[in-house]
DNA sequence: ATGGTGGTCTTACCA
């Protein structure tokens, strides 16, 4: 089972391309953020016509998240309960034998903001909500955009970031505090010491300098990192023309009910 | 080439 998430930076702009991805990597669940709309424009028809399963939640010009997958989602829920956010960036569902929550964590904009001090406060409710799902769920992987960068490793100019938003002490913490729940960064797990990114800055040619940074992630609790053979930070739509800034990001899971399609 | 892009009911704001 091939599990992928991408933030797509306006799904207005990047249907086809998600759409021909999609296809050409046999994805078979792919969490989608930063859809940009609002649930009445999403393109439910371009998903269901190709034979895909939707589920989404969205708002007008920000944030948005969604789920497309080849089989049926289940138990959805479109945001954390009982933290009252308005910003649309949570959905979870059942899928192909896992359960899957999409994250797209606030960018916090710089330390000491108030936008930095909600990324704090999401980051904390989220904390709670993947605690509980981990109880519900022992399948469990946690996706998005989460606008960090784990470690110096995944930082292309680690001094001049230093204490810096998306890097900072903090939102490291909050990171290691979600790993410390049960959960595995894949990509880590695979490459203890390589430096990859999967975003770059569209300004001052940031890819072709390959000035970017891994803050897009795929967690899985232990069990299915345990069955987790293949793990992908998939650069080629990056170079395509209008891209989106992100890199889409995948793992493949022996899950059973995968390997008995 | 020490630079600046890209998305959004745009002329400001977000990333």
């Amino acid at each position: 089972m091939k599990l992928a998430t991408w933030n797509v930076n306006s799904l207005k702009v990047r249907l086809e391309q998600v759409l021909d991805w999609f296809e050409q990597q046999s994805v078979d669940v792919l969490a989608l953020q930063e859809t940009k709309m609002t649930d009445d424009q999403f393109p439910v028809e371009s998903f269901v016509s190709a034979g895909y399963h939707v589920s989404f939640t969205g708002q007008k010009t920000y944030n948005g998240v969604a789920i497309i997958s080849r089989t049926p989602l289940s138990d959805v829920e479109i945001a954390i309960p009982g933290y009252d956010d308005p910003q649309r960036r949570v959905i979870a569902a059942s899928v192909a034998g896992i359960r899957l929550i999409n994250l797209y964590v606030p960018n916090g904009a710089a330390v000491g903001t108030d936008k930095y001090d909600y990324k704090l406060t999401w980051l904390s409710h989220v904390q709670k909500y993947v605690a509980n799902q981990l109880k519900l769920y022992p399948q469990l992987a946690v996706v998005g955009d989460f606008n960090i960068a784990p470690e110096d490793l995944d930082v292309h100019d680690p001094v001049a970031w230093e204490g810096a938003v998306l890097v900072s002490p903090a939102e490291r913490t909050e990171f290691q505090s979600l790993l410390n729940l049960g959960l595995v960064d894949s990509f880590r797990s695979f490459f203890p010491a390589v430096q990859d990114y999967s975003w770059w800055d569209y300004r001052a040619a940031s890819f072709r300098r390959n000035l970017g940074m891994r803050i897009d992630h795929i967690l899985l609790s232990q069990p299915l990192m345990a069955v987790c053979t293949d793990m992908l930070i998939d650069k080629q739509p990056r170079q395509h023309e209008r891209p989106s800034d992100h890199a889409p990001v995948m793992v493949n899971i022996d899950t059973p009910r995968a390997m008995s399609k």
